[in-house]
DNA sequence: AATGAATGAGTCTTCATTCAT
DNA sequence: TATGAATGAAGACTCATTCAT
């Protein structure tokens, strides 16, 4: 009978981090107490002090998934077989789906950077930078190939597309009109259509 | 002699005011405590109290002035005597330059709006939704007139926007390549370039 | 009505002072909490954080208290106008009694130090040596004056006395068969009589 | 193969032993964590409670190593053949010898005695009192024999001279201008002057 | 003989707010 | 108008010890 897993059979480490990220989500980092996350998990504090170093610690795997998940997808469309026009659409459009789908990790992302240890928050803000360079790669290249206007530098568009990406977490609702796969067209749509030379 | 202003003639309040914004800005509401705000403008507890009922009125008062701005800016720019294009650029620009030229104000103004207590956070929303409308009406008065595409629904163009200028705050850094003008009038230029049919 | 005073009349940050230095020496640094002083002196934890920085530097004012004492009196007795022989057997007969007189002191400041943050004992530390080195002044004078043996360093001297000021705290006991003075009269004399050339 | 060993072949109590006095003498009892000395002695916490029923017990084990040579050594000096001052003078040196040898042991001796649990504490004590009394019989029989002044009582030149030993953790350094057995002479010899009639 | 996950009581400290003056 | 002493609840984190394996 292994310790490490509850009724529902979840190991720990995984049960306090959904908590820890649903609650951060909802209330803020700073107004969510540790004890608030050991009892939404089912478990002791010093089980969390166990797994994790500190409740910073746990911010940061949240972070860490995060930019893991989207550097993997970012990368993947980026490295297709496809027309640069079609593969700036498509990672447009999926960062939107992926966002939408994890809210909360959007809204504790963009809201609770400041929170993290410096160095911690320095590492994340190395892992971005990269998640940024590589689409701005891609917008270079249509831009070079001819196919996007040069109007606008590079490192602004892609400010510009992420600045509505960050932003989803603050208006966008399940319930809404729109799907977030309409969302995520209409969006890419606007991106591409700025783009047109 | 009046009791309300110290050295520098500011009165007490508007300093406590200044400090609070700084201070918010800098290290969060939450991060952000009484005792520093009044250190900052250099007056007592008792005096804050005095001026204001909480902490959370404070940040509330922040939230007010901001709120007044943007929206006097918006009206002015949007009832000028002018095509539907050149106001609604003139607008999508003035929000990046006003924004840029109080990024601490845009700081809190994201990252802290959950910190509000829950009647004056909906009277801040309710607030942000007249903006918000009064900023769509104008994309759908140009797409009427056909000079806009119809193909995004204007909602969404909206926030597609002030997704962007809510990120400035993010990534904008005053001794960057570019001036707050040069930022503006490319960031308004997508919009346009989106917008074309 | 007073608010920094209780039934007794003490002002709290002295009731602090006394109820820390009977539990430090009672229990120990450690296993003295914040909560039983706090109890003790009969006010809140609020109300000890607001006279002391922290529970360090509630150890430290009781260092300060005991070191500030005994160098007064040492340096009276060294300063008086007596023969070095009796300026000596004075000054090491009289910091028996004060230490014997207030033994909590005593066995905090000897037992306790290594609990100081590192530049407050730093601190401790030097104004303990201003204290030996007074003392190791004596002792030389007499050296040289003839009435005291060279045979050891009077560095050596001092720790040797000092060690058995030191040790009070671990046997003396206020219902044994000598009285302070006595306990005094008898180590000053050791003292002399192994000084005799 | 045995499991009791490590890669250096020490037996694992009494690698734990060896890890404990060193953090015990280091930063005090209370201040070391079995997780400290766990991993200083290279093993786990499952390890330390095998062999040791609780932190206590590691202190215990400490206070018995070091009373039990102490002791043997003082017997072997007191039973030796030859005249009084001389044994005396043997004794009175090699405790200070053994003392600076085993520094640790010593800061541990008297700083942490109130850390044992009370029926341990007592146990110590006696043994403690058991080896006093064997000092002071010595310095009895020599005032008997009149080549110690009778001026002070027995006991308290034993609690002067050990008073020095004990003070040798606060103030000796082994790269200081003086060895142990210089030092140890020194006392020695402070002591037997002062006993002279 | 040894592991290491888990406990739960306890630690020091912070802080927004009140109130007599 | 302004002070600052005092509150009291809540905060993150530590740690000796246990126990199924």
């Amino acid at each position: 009978m292994a310790r490490t897993t509850d009724g529902d059979g979840t190991p720990v480490p995984q049960r306090l981090l959904a908590a820890a990220t649903r609650l951060f989500a909802d209330r803020g980092y700073d107004r969510t107490s540790v004890q608030e996350i050991v009892e939404s998990a089912g478990v002791t504090k010093g089980a969390l002090y166990h797994y994790f170093g500190s409740k910073d610690d746990l911010l940061h795997e949240v972070y860490a998934r995060v930019l893991r998940v989207q550097q993997e997808r970012l990368d993947a469309f980026a490295d297709a077989d496809a027309p640069i026009e079609q593969r700036v659409r498509d990672a447009a459009a999926d960062v939107v789906v992926t966002t939408i789908d994890n809210l909360d990790d959007a809204s504790i992302f963009f809201r609770s950077m400041h929170h993290l240890s410096p160095e911690k928050n320095k590492q994340v803000r190395s892992e971005r930078r990269r998640y940024h360079e590589r689409f701005r790669a891609l917008i270079e290249e249509g831009q070079e190939a001819g196919v996007f206007s040069k109007a606008t530098p590079a490192d602004l568009v892609v400010d510009y597309h992420f600045g509505s990406v960050h932003h989803l977490s603050t208006w966008y609702r399940p319930n809404g009109p729109l799907t977030p796969q309409q969302v995520a067209d209409h969006l890419a749509d606007l991106l591409l259509r700025a783009l047109r030379p």
